[in-house]
DNA sequence: CGAGGCCTTGACCGCGGTCAATGCCCGTGG
DNA sequence: CCACGGGCATTGACCGCGGTCAAGGCCTCG
């Protein structure tokens, strides 16, 4: 049931991916009763806000259908910092963990559903379930590392090698999101993808 | 306004590291008796590494004084990634929480010392006295939310704005560390930069 | 059929990279 | 003491990547 981020599963990664993986399946059944307990499944519309900018991230959505983006505003243009996909947990990370007003805002892309927990019920199963605390600790752990191989593309490599390199690690998204989001998540202009795109 | 944002950033983040200071503060003695017990005091000479690339990040390193530097060798060019300075853990975080070969090197960049930690030690600790656990994860969260605003900085700033943050942000930094380093921290050639300083 | 998203294409230009020469500081040896 | 060499930083010439502005093309949906 609870998986996490396939679709941002850099080679190297792998293996850590499954460790959290073979960690879940091993998880004693009162535990998933009480995850169960903390979450409810609700459904968005294409457009819809799961979290808006200002507002304090009380929230984690696993996304069970349906892509969902995150984005700031900065300036007039529009940042997209993260896609969200099937199985993908989505938070604005810092205000999750700081519990302050979020920077980001999370929105639908598609029509979209997604298993909803309350911040407050999880750090209280945390607190009754060690176990818990350690799954949390790795997914936080894990988004570190995919932080570093993002922030490594952006202090390496080009605009086209990043998105070539986004093409071969996740050619489902290219597929399925407007280039508009996708050059904001790469950091380039629409027309430069666009002629990116064009000269492959 | 981009200064505002980083200014209001910057607040979050220290009330996080005061949080994290608070708690730490109110470890019990035999807590901190066992950290000693994991840890020993250790000196390097400027030159010296801490971590080679290729190895195991076996050890965590809080720096007692002088200044160490985190890199990697990509093709032809050094990325310095991170800087340590007084009371900062020196780790390779992915090699750390996976316990992978690192692909970073860790050096000191001046005389310095530090309290190293084993890692299998403190995983045992860990388990022993789960605040130790919740610890270790506020550092790893703080990392990531360091992480994701070095990222948003290399998403929408310009070389010269990346390097004004710097300035005013830790303009110690730019005072005891060799332009050459900045440079490839800030993902600009050392000629940029030179450059960018002269303009101002 | 017209309007509005979404993407493409063209013209132009500035930021920042590369290569190469020069300057500056300092430790070492003649 | 001076001379030389090496490490580090500055400066200049050149150019390509990628941004901006603006004008289309191409959908889908009233």
């Amino acid at each position: 049931m609870l998986q996490v981020k396939n679709a941002k599963a850099i080679h190297t990664m792998i293996a850590y991916l499954k460790k959290i993986d073979d960690f879940m399946k091993q998880l004693d059944d009162s535990i998933l009763a009480k995850l169960n307990d903390c979450s409810s499944t609700v459904s968005f519309k294409k457009g819809d806000y799961l979290l808006r900018q200002g507002h304090v991230c009380r929230q984690s959505f696993q996304v069970l259908s349906g892509i969902a983006r995150k984005y700031m505003v900065a300036g007039d243009k529009e940042l997209t910092t993260e896609f969200f996909f099937e199985t993908d947990v989505a938070i604005s990370f810092e205000s999750y963990v700081m519990q302050t007003p979020s920077n980001e805002h999370i929105q639908a892309i598609t029509d979209m559903s997604a298993s909803v927990m309350d911040y407050t019920a999880f750090q209280h199963a945390k607190a009754q379930y060690p176990q818990l605390a350690e799954l949390d600790a790795m997914l936080g752990d894990y988004y570190a590392v995919w932080l570093e191989k993002r922030l490594f593309q952006f202090h390496t490599l080009s605009a086209t090698e990043r998105y070539q390199l986004l093409l071969t690690n996740q050619p489902e998204l290219v597929q399925k999101v407007p280039l508009t989001f996708i050059a904001s998540y790469l950091g380039i202009s629409l027309e430069t993808l666009s002629r990116i795109r064009a000269r492959i």
